[in-house]
DNA sequence: CCATCTCTGTGCGGCGGCGTACATACATTG
DNA sequence: CAATGTATGTACGCCGCCGCACAGAGATGG
């Protein structure tokens, strides 16, 4: 859904360029409206748009076994959507999942691909972010198969709230259970000992969070780890 | 420790280049040896040098919490080892660690970023790998999340058999279990139970394929789909 | 040849997550 | 206001892996 062109650019990437470059970039583009379970590509699938976030959230998405999902990237304001084309190729290895409701700054792919040709600013803040990204991938690897699943959620609560800025957000426990690869029930577990710790409150979707520094020290240290890389250099 | 300097290329990055641009490449490399445990970089290490295998295998280790690892990536003929570098990044993010003792051609960091400016083909090259790569990431991170130690392992030594060609290889019970991310005893158990179905044949380090299409069978799927990432375009 | 080290095998209790089934409570809609 | 659908909570047995401890068995070296 297309909404007027001159909104307020939020996405970092974008706003970390040279405003010539910037303001050139987004000629090309358009402000579309994500919405919640809004699913941009399938694995395998042709990319036909790239997407630079602004307050709305994406979720990157492996499949096994034709029915399991499980999350390995999470993508907001930081990042764009997309990134197999700053490799030059066409499609996505994963699925991307609106998770959060919000607006993005979309462009076509042959657009973005001639664009990146010229603009080396671009590239050079594309090129930091798919290392972002991978060490993000990366690092949910080792989460994945360390951790527990509460410190997991945690994580994945902070993380959610980080691109959003927003309190609350919409999530049922069905949702999160697919993003950390567990039952449902694992979720409904987790969720309720970290409310009874008064750390979040939630019913039916809607979670709040509570005390983000008691949330910190029941996730795991990936938390950090991760935030470090998409900030520092 | 350096061997003479014209010594066929066994690396399929370089020897998918145009023959002259590999041969200038090559002109600024010299062979290594690598052996059995070393360790290329250390997690937020400088990146000095850029490896290409030849019949040695590299794998790529993410450490958590000081003291447990997990491999993530797996470096072979096929690839190169310290793709950062292609991102305008001068750190690795991982351990590289050897696995398997052979040769590769190194080239230093300052002089590979230079030459990574000048030749397209090169780009091209190494945006192919580091997608590939992206995907055997993504990957391993559901493996590790939704299949048993035995299936890991098969997949394992199968991807290893890969990139060495050659049977059998020297892989301690003790090592394994730091690149699946399990315990020692885990490893026993799985690679008994793959030895009693005439699989595999090990003892004391030494391990051998006995029947490559029932390891296969005993594999995950992931095997097959990180395979075809990167034979396959 | 004996001492030592490395590698592999076994056993035990415990825990976290799985699969399944069912129960309850809130929301929506006719 | 009932009826249906959606979200959450609880229970039970099972399995894979954990941490730990210890026992053999093959290699190595003085």
């Amino acid at each position: 859904m297309r909404v007027a062109k001159r909104k307020p650019v939020a996405n970092s990437l974008l706003a970390a360029l040279p405003p010539k470059e910037c303001l050139r970039l987004i000629d090309g583009m358009e402000q579309v409206a994500l919405t919640y379970g809004e699913v941009l590509y399938e694995p395998g699938e042709t990319i036909r748009h790239v997407y630079f976030p602004n307050d709305s959230i994406v979720s990157l998405l492996t499949v096994v076994d034709q029915h399991q999902a499980l999350e390995v990237g999470l993508v907001g304001r930081e990042g764009m959507v997309g990134i197999p084309l700053t490799l030059d190729i066409g499609r996505s290895p994963v699925r991307a999942l609106v998770q959060g409701t919000g607006t993005a700054m979309r462009m076509k792919a042959a657009t973005f691909v001639k664009e990146l040709r010229h603009s080396h600013a671009l590239q050079r803040e594309l090129h930091r972010y798919t290392y972002a990204l991978m060490a993000q991938i990366t690092q949910t690897a080792a989460c994945n198969r360390f951790h527990v699943v509460e410190a997991r959620l945690a994580r994945w609560l902070l993380m959610t709230h980080d691109r959003t800025q927003s309190n609350p957000f919409r999530l049922t426990q069905e949702f999160l259970s697919d993003m950390l690869g567990v039952r449902r029930v694992g979720v409904t577990k987790a969720a309720r000992a970290l409310q009874q710790n008064k750390l979040i409150s939630y019913s039916r979707g809607n979670i709040t969070i509570l005390d983000r520094e008691g949330l910190e020290a029941a996730s795991c240290s990936c938390y950090e780890i991760v935030k470090d890389m998409h900030d520092g250099a």
